[in-house]
DNA sequence: GACTGTGAAGCCATTCACAGCT
DNA sequence: AGCTGTGAATGGCTTCACAGTC
């Protein structure tokens, strides 16, 4: 749709700007200017214009913008105008927190399983979502037309559970193993590393 | 100590450099070149080349990196020639989660203690890791030195956690909660905000 | 007067291409 | 011949500054 290229970190901006506006929705707020918002997020006027600019004209000059309507705008920008099927493979405590986070379901994405190969686990629920085994991950993934797979497990299997979604036509997965994973181009990917996160900490740290 | 400005891209990268490292360690291989590098990792030789670059010269021409060495620079570089003390504040499935989670013991960050205030929890112990109510959070982390604090409570808490941190002259905090931190300047920050993950693989899925 | 939208400038990161070693 | 180290070129993101609108 969009052809324009649009840089990562306006994506990152858009959806903190609308748990913001979010906030400012709750507080009965109805209009805001890009240096409130600004202030909100920790960022610059600016560069709230230009991420906004991207995608059209929601404000009016002089007056700001209408907080519904421009959260409304970037919800939509974000494709959470409907709602998310969204599987987590891996029933660990890394799965299982996951499984129980409330901020997904709030932002529109259903958990509808998880998947674990743990005989003990299989069967069970985890704050209401059922586990299956590992072995029905494709089979489900298609009849459920799940578009989001979060992957959960060690890192050492991670790259088998990939390739199972990928063969099931996932659209996209977030990924928690620390490990490089291979996936072709067509399937939207991103890493959540969390040592590599504590790792740039150490490294300003050491280097200052 | 190191005064040029150096990417967090290439803080980020050598991050996972060390980790193909510490494989290719394991299999017993001894050189490698910035091109074998690469594709471990799915990058670029020139990139491989120049982040390295930024701390000194570590290969020779014509024959490549000695991978134990380098493993060893770049683990220096990224601060893990000695190990770090970190707490974690909330005891919830996240918390518990990052607690039991493998990977941070064996980086060099020993988690020390965590952190809550539910009453039924104090006292227990998460995978040999004691709790304690948060009301002793600043004492703690000036007694034992703690460097590190991962917050992973509700976001409604976040910022007073986050005070309560840098009260205690923390020196780095890595953020869970899905909330804007104010902080001063001189404290290393990072978020992980899970929720902006999801939304940025839906926002490249609509828009394609 | 206030605030948006945007071309231009400035800044930063990545890629290129080749000189320099082994 | 092979591979590193690096200045130069390119590409991309952010900031600036102001014209346009209410």
């Amino acid at each position: 749709m969009k052809t324009l290229k649009i840089p990562e970190a306006t994506v990152i901006r858009l959806s903190v700007y609308s748990r913001y506006l979010n906030q400012l929705e709750n507080n009965g707020i109805i209009t805001v200017s890009s240096g409130e918002i600004a202030e909100g997020v920790n960022g610059s006027p600016a560069q709230v214009r230009k991420d906004l600019a991207y995608f059209g004209e929601f404000g009016t000059r002089g007056v700001g913008y209408n907080v519904k309507d421009l959260n409304h705008h970037i919800r939509k920008i974000l494709g959470l105008d409907n709602r998310w099927n969204v599987v987590i493979v891996g029933a660990g405590n890394l799965g299982s927190a996951l499984t129980h986070y409330k901020g997904f379901q709030e932002r529109g994405f259903n958990i509808l399983a998880v998947f674990d190969n743990d005989i003990n686990k299989v069967g069970l629920r985890i704050g209401g979502v059922p586990i299956y085994p590992v072995s029905h991950l494709s089979e489900y993934v298609k009849k459920e037309k799940v578009q989001i797979g979060i992957v959960a497990v060690p890192a050492q299997y991670a790259q088998e559970v990939v390739d199972a979604l990928v063969e099931a036509d996932i659209k996209a997965i977030l990924n928690f193993a620390p490990r490089v994973i291979n996936i072709p181009g067509h399937i939207d990917f991103r890493n959540v590393d969390l040592v590599v996160n504590l790792e740039i900490l150490t490294f300003n740290m050491v280097n200052k």
